[in-house]
DNA sequence: TTGACAGGTAGGAAATTCCCTACATATTGT
DNA sequence: ACAATATGTAGGGAATTTCCTACCTGTCAA
């Protein structure tokens, strides 16, 4: 019966579902706080798209912007990614049983390699 | 630089930006393992439609198909959203420093009202 | 004031998403 | 074998997303 009602945490899922966001991200977070064009030196696209990015991610709540003379000095706000975790904690059991499993059924096998192969990417 | 490199885990965050799509791990998670007719009689939308979303969600491995009979079982398949967790991670601090922030706010207010009225956005 | 710089907005094309109605396939009961 | 059940796939339309090239606005420096 559920409609599948609009929760406001429906705006970070679909802010972190494009790349350039979450790499967005990733930049305010290890390089702090900083204007557009330095962001946008990272990328590929159009400045503008950038921009509507940015505003993507404001939306989210996910960042805030400052103006200082004639630049805009964007800023990580994380509270909302706190709801994704909240979101995801009734999901932990369910892969931390998998990890058990998976380890018993290593701890069956003749002690070998640890190491999984390297991730063929 | 960097143009924005589709990772894996990129399927596993689009997979979760639809509503609907979440709303079938919560039911998968909540009510175990079920055939796809018992999941699509939570929704509003045509069968096929579900169908669709089970396929995104699958191969985003966040779920497993069993056949039984005529029927597929559906499973909760969670250790990609360890990943997701893990992409949180460095950002915790970030969020954590905020509530410091707000914890160090409210004690230096008097020991009012704990509640900050609705936001009224 | 004028020009250059920083960055947002408008308008639009291409791709993707989401949902629908047929239809195809496999299994099961009669 | 036949009908009914369970579910996937095809094809297509509408909405949304993503990116682009102009273009507009505000700030700073000469």
């Amino acid at each position: 019966m559920a409609t599948t009602s609009a929760a406001p945490e429906d705006r970070v899922f679909a802010a972190l579902a494009n790349s350039t966001r979450r790499e967005v991200l990733r930049l305010l977070r290890e390089d702090g706080p900083q204007p557009v064009q330095a962001l946008a030196d990272h990328f590929d696209m159009a400045r503008p798209s950038l921009s509507e990015h940015l505003k993507v991610l404001r939306e989210a709540g996910l960042v805030s912007e400052e103006r200082q003379g004639r630049q805009r000095i964007y800023r990580l706000e994380a509270l909302p990614l706190a709801e994704v975790q909240d979101w995801l904690h009734p999901y932990e059991r369910f892969w931390r049983d998998r990890f058990k499993e998976l380890g018993a059924l290593l701890d069956r096998l003749p002690d070998d390699e640890a190491d999984p192969a390297p991730r063929t990417r």
